[in-house]
DNA sequence: GGCATAATGTCCATTTATCGGATAAAATGA
DNA sequence: TCATTTTATCCGATAAATGGACATTATGCC
């Protein structure tokens, strides 16, 4: 049931109403030392394959410095965090693929979903992608990738992307609730920033755009000459559960094509989403 | 200054006075939260489909309950646990999984002895298991079943147990540092002892058997009617980084046939070493 | 049923390990 | 060469984790 993303904000300080100091911003996230350290090992995430420096894991968690260095030399002590050898930069360890491995046992969604993304993708002949959201983040869990000449492969399976950057993202960023989204963008802005070319006025009228309709689309706002869509999966308590996207090369569809897929889109997304309701713990 | 190899052993709390507290057993491992709670995250790896109870993991682990409760109630939070919605138990969680998707693609194992590990399994009609260490435990990351009628499939892939516990893990054990061997023996004791029928003074024969010898063998010490033969991978430094192991119904070989397979299977970890260019786990 | 035992939670005083501002060394680049 | 960014370490203050003790709920056993 909802077991597979369950980051609701319980905890939060205690603010009864908006006149609360207007910190600096200590409304950036939970507290604890693990809290940190997770924030930290998913900024690490977030690199990829190239890897990260200690001064993008600042730049994107806000936390810092000495702390980020302090954690992350506890990070490495235990497997968690790597550095490679001659560079600086630093990975997800050995011990965290192999924590995963185990859990993966119970958190294939891409098992669940696996048919209908092949579905989907045989229908409108476009790459499919399947994304879930951790921490701030969106997660590219599966792909499945069109037969036509040219693909646009925009996602890696475990690729991760902030939170409303991608159609993706920003229908599992759009489906959250208010207070969320408003501290989910806040503590995300920086990260956005750091794009070249980022319009927040025009991202803002994208996320309008997502929260009134049933789907996030945009064209060219996040890669150049790349429009995409996407649907959230909401599971049957109406939480955000994934979200299934596909990149287009801007143009290449009129606009009743796009309406098209947009729908074909939205029923695969409510297919998953009753196969979730009967995805529950066994034993 | 980079200090390569932090102290492998215990802290070495300043003890200015010998009229010290004779306290209990606080060489039980490393300090810190993030330690503790990796302790407990492997603990509940450990406990596989089926997970853990609270009292398990305080059993398995050896720290005190309210800091066993306290720590999972973090990693609930967090995304990193989950408890099943009926029953206590409880499993790794849905963010711990994508984290692992990230980490994979740096980690893969059983992709660089992939194709070893098939000609072994074919040569010695058998399955064909690969382990590595994660913190005292034995973790499974690949197996290649062999095309016999009657197969022994013991270890399913992401399934961890106590380091010595098999023949594989026993190698993995037998090939640490004289002092870890002593601390980890004494860490695993009590989760040994849950098993109904573990025998200690057999347990430490195998253990100085392989010690001594260059494989780890035994015939149904861990479970009846089961022999396994396991030999330790080293890297170019020597220090252990697999294990491959192999399972038999006991009686099946003879002699001769088992000093053969036992051949193949410490060619095979050649092999598997000399293909490990950069890739040296620890603690 | 009724009792014994184990498992699950929760307090809260103690103290320890974490926090982060300040500082310095090293790398980078212009 | 010098300015700027990045990496790294100190260390006092303090917040946060710790774990003994206690309370409550399940589980097994006769």
């Amino acid at each position: 049931m909802k077991s597979f993303v369950t980051n609701a904000t319980t905890t939060q300080r205690e603010a009864p109403d908006g006149l609360e100091l207007a910190a600096p911003l200590e409304t950036m996230g939970k507290t604890g030392s693990l809290s940190r350290a997770a924030r930290i090992l998913r900024a690490v995430a977030a690199g990829g394959q190239k890897g990260v420096s200690a001064a993008d894991i600042v730049r994107a968690t806000g936390l810092p410095r000495p702390t980020v260095y302090r954690v992350m030399q506890m990070l490495e002590e235990l497997g968690w965090l790597e550095r490679a050898e001659g560079s600086r930069r630093v990975f997800l360890g050995s011990d965290l693929a192999l924590l995963g491995l185990s859990a993966s046992h119970r958190h294939s969604l891409d098992l669940v979903a696996g048919d209908i993304l092949d579905s989907l993708s045989l229908e409108i002949g476009q790459t499919i992608y399947l994304s879930v959201r951790s921490g701030d983040d969106a997660v590219c869990v599966a792909h499945v990738e069109s037969g036509a000449q040219i693909r646009t492969l925009v996602l890696e399976v475990g690729s991760r992307h902030p939170l409303g950057l991608g159609a993706g993202s920003m229908a599992l960023l759009a489906a959250q609730s208010d207070n969320e989204i408003a501290a989910i963008v806040a503590r995300n802005m920086p990260r956005f920033r750091t794009r070249p070319s980022f319009d927040e006025a025009a991202f803002n009228r994208a996320l309008a755009l997502a929260r009134e309709g049933r789907h996030a689309s945009h064209q060219g706002l996040f890669t150049h000459g790349v429009s995409g869509i996407g649907v959230a999966v909401r599971d049957d308590s109406g939480h955000p559960a994934a979200a299934i996207s596909a990149a287009f090369i801007t143009g290449w569809l009129d606009t009743a094509q796009l309406e098209q897929c947009t729908l074909k889109m939205e029923q695969a997304a409510q297919a998953v989403a009753s196969r979730l309701a009967v995805a529950a713990p066994r034993d």
